[in-house]
Order: structure tokens, then C-alpha cells, then sequence
RNA sequence: GCUGCUGUAGCUCAGUGGUAGAGCGCGUCCUUGGUAAGGACGAGGUCAUGGGUUCAAAUCCCAUCAGCAGCUCCA
């Protein structure tokens, strides 16, 4: 008798001896179909292999859409990689080579180095050993004698890991394919037949175990699907990723333009995303105006004076533009023969004044908050601003609209007491969630970062610190979406609530933030005078809902993959005259729209309407107005919708009020 | 910042030591065409910048700047 115990419990007992693929079929014809390979007691197994009769053992079909089924394949095929590495490049080191999401790589360091030229031979060897077929056999060994394969192996990286890494662990798992052995956790599929197409992507710099003070390894990118047509699809589904990337589409478009000669990371907004940027502007400050905010504006620059106090310089002086001197005082300085390392001392020591371009707003709104006498009656102040900051990016970091020099802000800062720190918390979130719901992007994920209990870096009061983030933790759920607490993540002033999105290639950003701050209302000395007629201090809520105009944006290209929805589009339509007959006519429908407070733009060149459309299309503008002799005769347009194509002919009157209506309706 | 790759016309790119090319776009003309490319002609380039090698450099070498991918970082 032979018995199998399945993932979800039940029990199934079988008289005669049976395979995998027979259990499979006894479930369903449509399992046994899909089936690619069985794990008995967490062992890879083949489906023709004879489960031993007895006692029962635990069985998993594994099926190709398996979560893990593909990531184990992959990670047999950056086995199946590394070897055929190391049959090419003699003297090889292997790091670690997990499966990501979209694929595999394997870190490894060559005393020559990789280069892609390389990548056809080691396809190449790797279908010869795939071909082999020799299995993936797992060897367990005791740390010692572990330490000692490695050593013989000449494989330092792993002898490391063992040593730190590992360190707890008694015994360790490797995997041996032919003379290939490494280190490994494992599983693996149970044979490399079941590694299907795979291709080799790109090579990279990664530094050992993640640290920059470390050496740097070449981390080799590639990926694998059980099918050559799914391999096909992905490359194919990249391809077009790519072709939503705000970079490219914010160049045809002609949305921004970044200039060598400007400098790096420095946004210059061109006319089209000028406007688009001012409508979400609009479109927040309304919101602001609904939640009892207020507006302010401050200087783009503040005195050293005023960042010593927040202890932004020196202490983050790397990631800042370098400070402006006074001329005359430089001068002077220079006459002294005074060093720039002397100048860079006199300005942390505070013997020269100067300014710095502002790296965040909250200073200058905190002394807007302290210029006057606060009561707990004025309390919670809400001060917000589009305010443009400028960071000093590491140059390898900076790219397109999402990792900028200078940049804005939505930024606001509320100055509130502790009773009011939950509700003004979920107000916050509430903005968050109202923008992100208009631009329809509800693929963004949450993150309350709390602080580290281990840690003692924290400024404020524990029991503070328990309340702001159980208040963190209750404006999150207010969202209604699952979201992740991070011990650890929070910063040093205070817990956090994140949102992040991913853009066209899967990398994630931060867009919106929304902070609580125990420290600075410390170190500017901020107080209100409450209802006890004592002094108190307020809490600080830093927080942006976009994020930064920048990155929001070009999030936002390719969330629409530049098909802005009318309201957002700064070309909401266009005329297309049918000849130069029309054009006439044509003028006077675009004066009308334009009256109506539409944004119309017309071609009226002698080209073949089938042209005119061939670019509309292309420059996505959201509807065509198509106007001939019919339509002059009739008063009409005949409406084209980017998407949906022609939708016939309407009046002049009805076109405005439909666009109206889906301009109103932020559609 | 680190590693690697890349930089040629407005855009996308070909050109690998010997007279700078294509497609699209742009301009002029012809064409007056009803739902994704009509035709002809033409203008347009210090081959990123600065050095070097060579009789000769877009091409080879070095540096700088910038872009891309990844890593690291992001108050």
C-alpha cells in the first residue's frame, strides 16, 4: 500500500505502487496535464518516479504555475550558468545566485573579466550541459568538513558565508551537477531537462554582500521560462515596457528637456509639461484649500544659521550643494591665503556666514510657524507649499524625472498637539489616497516605518513614540489596502507612512510621504501656549502626497504611457481639416472651442487626412475634430477618440459640452 | 560614488584607419485627398569635449563631460 499526504492535509491511499503523474491524474486529469515535476518530503522529483509504499509521505505536484516552479528552475539555471562560466573562464569565484522576479543572475568575479561578447559561448556551453542532463544531487556535510570543500574548491566567497552567514548552522547543503559543486539551500528541478528557454540579459557591477566598502563583483543577468514562446513573450513584454519609459515618451511628447550645459538632474519643463504639471498643482491646492491648509511661499535659499539649527549642515553637507559665500568676505578670505578645506572648517564652526540653496522647505516653515505667538486655539497649522529643493544626488543616481538635483514638493508641514497628531495623520492619508484614486494609479503599496526597538538613535519620548506610531498604524488602515510595517525604517525624528509605485521597468519609487517629527520643533525650540496656560511643544507632520512634482510626473507618463486623460492633456483636441477647402470652417469651430475654454490646436496642412490622423495618434491627443464639406454644410465635426476611433459626426455644440462634461468628471 | 556599455543630422540609428550615410522630421513645390504614412526637390553634421598615436582618426589609446543598466546611497 502507498499512501501520500497532500499540501492541503487530506490523505490518499493507493494499492498498488504508483508514480507521481498517477497520483496527479487520480486528482485530475487537468493536474496530470499540468504537472512538470512532483517534491516528495520537500525532494524534487521526476513524475514517472515510483513513490515507495509504507508510510505515508508528503507529496506536491508542482505544476508550472507553481510560484516556486519557475523560481527553482531558475535557480537550477543559474547553476547550470555558473558552470558553464567556469568552464569558460578558468579561476572563477561564485558569490550568490538567487532567482529575482523576472529571472536569475549569478555574482561571480573572473580574474578576466566578463564582457556580454562573452554571453554566445556561454549559452552556448550551457545547453551543452543541459543537454548532459546530469542531476542536481544534494550532498549535506558538517560545517567543517563544509569550510573544507570550499576551501578545496578555491571558493573564498562561500568559505566566507559559511563562516558569518551561516554561522548558526550545523550542517550545510550542496548541490553537485557533474564536477560542479556549489553551496546551495537548494531545491533544484530534478533534472535540467526541465530548464526550458533561457537567455542571457546583461552584466553589472554589485558589490559583495551588498557593501560599498567591499570588493565589487560582475553580477550576470539572465532569465529562464519553461517555454522558448513565454521566453518570447517576456522579451517582448520589456520591449514594451520600454516604450512607456517617461524618458522617451517625455521627449516625444516634448514634455521637459534636460540639458548638459544646464547641469545634471536639473528639470527644464517645456510648454506641454509646464501645463500639466500646473493642473496637478491646481488640482491639489483644491484639495489643500478643502482640508484648512494654507498657503505659503519662501526663498529658494536660507542662511547656514538656519540649517545648523536643524541640523541639516554639516551634518548632511555631502548630499548638498556647497554653500554661497558672501564676495567680499571670500575675497578676503582668499588675501588671507585661506584653504577650502579652511573655508569648508570656518563654515561648520560658524565663523562665516553664508547660505545654502534649501534641501528641504520645513525650515523656513517652522519660522514662519514661530514668528508669531501660537495658542492650542490656533492649533493644528497647516502650511503648504510647492516647494523646490535641491539635493546633491550622487551623479550614478541621478536619471529622467525620478532621481533629480531640484525638485518640488507638494510639500506642507502641520503643527499640531498630541491629542490632534491621529486625526490629522488620517487627513493626511486621506489627501493621499483622494490624488492617487483621480490619476487612477491604485497600484502603490504601503509602508509604516517604525522605529527599531533595538536602537537608541531615536529623539522624543518612547511613550510618544508608542502613540505616533499605533496613530501611523491607524491612518494606514483607514486606506483600506494592505500595507507593510518596517521596524527599523523609521527616521530618527520619527515614525513614517510611505507610499511607493513602480515604473515601466519594475524598479519602485517613493511618491508620497507623510512623516511624524518629535525633533525639529526641539531643536527650533517651537511652542504653544495651551489651555493650562503653560507653555507646550507641537508635534510636526511633514508630508508630501506626490512626493516631488518630478518623480510624481514621470510616474504618471507611464501610468498613462502618455495618453493623458482630458483634463491633464494640455492638446485636448485637435482640428483636422479634410482639405484646404475646409479650412475655413475649420478656423471657425477652433474659435469656438477656444471660446468655450478648450484647448484646440488644428492641422491645417495640405496633407491626406489619413497623415493628419497618423499624427494625432502619435502625438496621443485625446480627440480629433475632422471637418470637410459635409461637415460645413451640416455644422458638425465627425469626432475621432483616440482609442475607440471614429464616433461619428455631433454639432460643434454637442463636441464642447461632451468634452465638458469628461473635463468635469476628471474621466 | 563604483563597475560595465554608449555618445554620428532635430529624432532613431548604420558606418570599425583612406571623400560623412539612411529613415523619420523640417523647408519649397506639385497634389485637394473623409478616419493610421501621396509625390518631387532641397536644406541640415567641427562625428560629445580635450589630448595622444598615425602619412591619414568618426573609427585606435588616454582624460573629461553626459546618457543607459546594475550596485551603493536617498535627511
Amino acid at each position: 500500500m502507498t499512501s501520500v499526504r497532500l499540501p492541503d492535509g487530506s490523505l490518499k491511499e493507493f494499492d498498488s505502487v504508483v508514480s507521481v503523474k498517477d497520483v496527479a491524474k487520480s486528482i485530475g486529469s487537468g493536474l496530470a496535464k499540468a504537472a512538470i515535476w512532483g517534491e516528495i518530503d520537500k525532494q524534487p522529483v521526476e513524475l514517472d518516479f515510483e513513490i515507495p509504499s509504507g508510510e505515508p509521505v508528503d507529496l506536491k505536484i508542482i505544476t508550472k504555475k507553481s510560484p516556486e516552479a519557475l523560481e527553482t528552475m531558475r535557480h537550477s539555471c543559474a547553476h547550470v550558468m555558473a558552470r558553464a562560466v567556469m568552464r569558460i573562464k578558468p579561476g572563477v569565484q561564485l558569490a550568490f545566485g538567487p532567482s529575482t522576479d523576472g529571472g536569475f543572475y549569478y555574482d561571480i568575479e573572473s580574474p578576466e573579466p566578463l564582457t556580454e561578447e562573452d554571453f554566445p559561448a556561454i549559452e552556448k556551453e550551457m545547453a551543452k550541459i543541459i543537454a548532459l542532463d546530469e542531476p542536481f544531487e544534494r550532498v549535506v556535510r558538517p560545517r567543517d568538513e563544509a569550510i573544507k570543500v570550499c576551501k578545496d574548491l578555491k571558493q573564498e566567497f562561500k568559505v566566507e558565508h559559511i563562516e558569518t552567514g551561516l554561522a548558526d548552522d550545523e550542517t550545510l547543503s550542496f548541490y553537485q551537477q557533474g564536477e560542479f559543486v556549489d553551496l546551495c539551500r537548494g531545491p533544484h528541478v530534478p533534472s535540467p531537462k526541465r530548464i526550458g528557454a533561457f537567455k542571457l540579459l546583461s552584466i553589472a557591477g554589485a558589490y559583495w554582500k551588498g557593501d560599498q566598502s567591499r570588493q565589487q563583483l560582475q553580477r550576470l543577468y539572465a532569465t529562464a521560462f519553461f517555454t522558448q514562446a513565454d521566453l518570447d513573450a517576456h522579451m517582448e513584454m520589456l520591449e514594451e515596457s520600454k516604450k512607456r519609459d517617461h524618458r522617451v515618451l517625455g521627449k516625444r511628447l516634448g514634455l521637459f528637456h534636460i540639458d548638459e550645459m544646464v547641469g545634471q538632474g536639473l528639470i527644464l519643463w517645456t510648454p506641454k509639461g509646464s501645463f500639466i504639471r500646473q493642473k496637478l498643482q491646481d488640482f491639489i491646492s483644491e484639495h489643500l484649500v478643502r482640508q484648512g491648509y494654507d498657503q505659503v511661499f519662501t526663498p529658494h535659499i536660507g542662511k547656514l544659521d538656519l540649517y545648523k539649527t536643524s541640523g541639516h549642515f554639516p551634518y548632511y553637507q555631502e548630499s548638498q550643494y556647497p554653500a554661497l559665500v558672501d564676495r567680499d568676505y571670500l575675497s578676503k578670505l582668499a588675501e588671507e591665503g585661506c584653504s577650502c578645506s579652511q573655508l569648508s572648517n570656518k563654515m561648520k564652526d560658524g565663523e562665516i556666514e553664508g547660505y545654502l540653496l534649501k534641501p528641504m522647505n520645513c525650515p523656513h516653515h517652522i519660522k514662519i510657524f514661530d514668528s508669531e505667538q501660537r495658542s492650542y486655539r490656533d492649533l493644528p497649522i497647516r502650511l503648504s507649499e510647492f516647494g523646490t529643493v535641491y539635493r546633491w544626488e550622487q551623479s550614478g543616481e541621478i536619471g529622467g524625472l525620478t532621481r533629480v538635483r531640484g525638485f518640488t514638493q507638494d510639500d506642507a508641514h502641520l503643527f499640531v498637539t498630541q491629542e490632534q497628531l491621529g486625526e490629522e495623520l488620517i487627513g493626511c492619508i486621506e489627501l493621499v489616497k483622494v490624488v492617487f484614486a483621480a490619476m487612477g494609479m491604485e497600484d502603490y503599496s504601503v509602508r509604516v516605518g517604525l522605529r527599531d526597538p533595538d536602537s537608541s538613535k531615536y529623539v522624543g519620548d518612547p511613550k510618544n513614540w508608542d502613540l505616533a506610531e499605533q496613530a501611523c498604524r491607524e491612518a494606514a488602515q483607514t486606506l483600506g489596502k494592505d500595507f507593510d510595517e518596517d521596524p527599523g525604517e523609521a527616521a530618527f525624528y520619527g515614525p513614517k507612512i510611505d507610499f511607493v509605485a513602480k515604473d515601466c521597468l519594475g524598479r519602485k519609487w517613493q511618491l508620497g510621504t507623510v512623516q511624524v517629527d518629535y525633533n525639529l520643533p526641539i531643536r527650533f525650540g517651537l511652542e504653544y501656549v495651551g489651555a493650562d496656560n503653560q507653555t507646550h511643544r507641537p508635534i510636526m507632520i511633514h508630508r508630501a502626497p506626490f512626493g516631488s512634482m518630478e518623480r510624481f510626473i514621470g510616474l504618471l507618463i507611464e501610468h498613462f504611457g502618455g495618453c493623458f486623460p482630458l483634463w491633464l492633456n494640455p492638446e485636448q483636441a485637435r482640428i483636422l481639416t479634410v482639405s484646404d477647402k475646409s479650412e475655413e470652417y475649420g478656423r471657425s469651430v477652433e474659435k469656438q472651442m477656444l471660446a468655450a475654454g478648450l484647448r484646440v490646436k488644428a492641422d491645417y496642412r495640405s496633407e491626406k487626412l489619413g497623415a493628419k490622423i497618423r499624427d494625432g495618434q502619435l502625438d496621443m491627443i485625446p480627440y480629433m475634430l475632422i471637418v470637410g464639406p459635409r461637415d460645413a454644410e451640416n455644422g458638425t465635426v465627425s469626432l475621432r477618440d483616440r482609442s475607440k476611433g471614429d464616433l461619428g459626426a455631433m454639432s460643434v455644440e454637442e463636441a464642447i459640452a461632451k468634452f465638458q462634461k469628461e473635463v468635469q468628471d476628471k474621466a
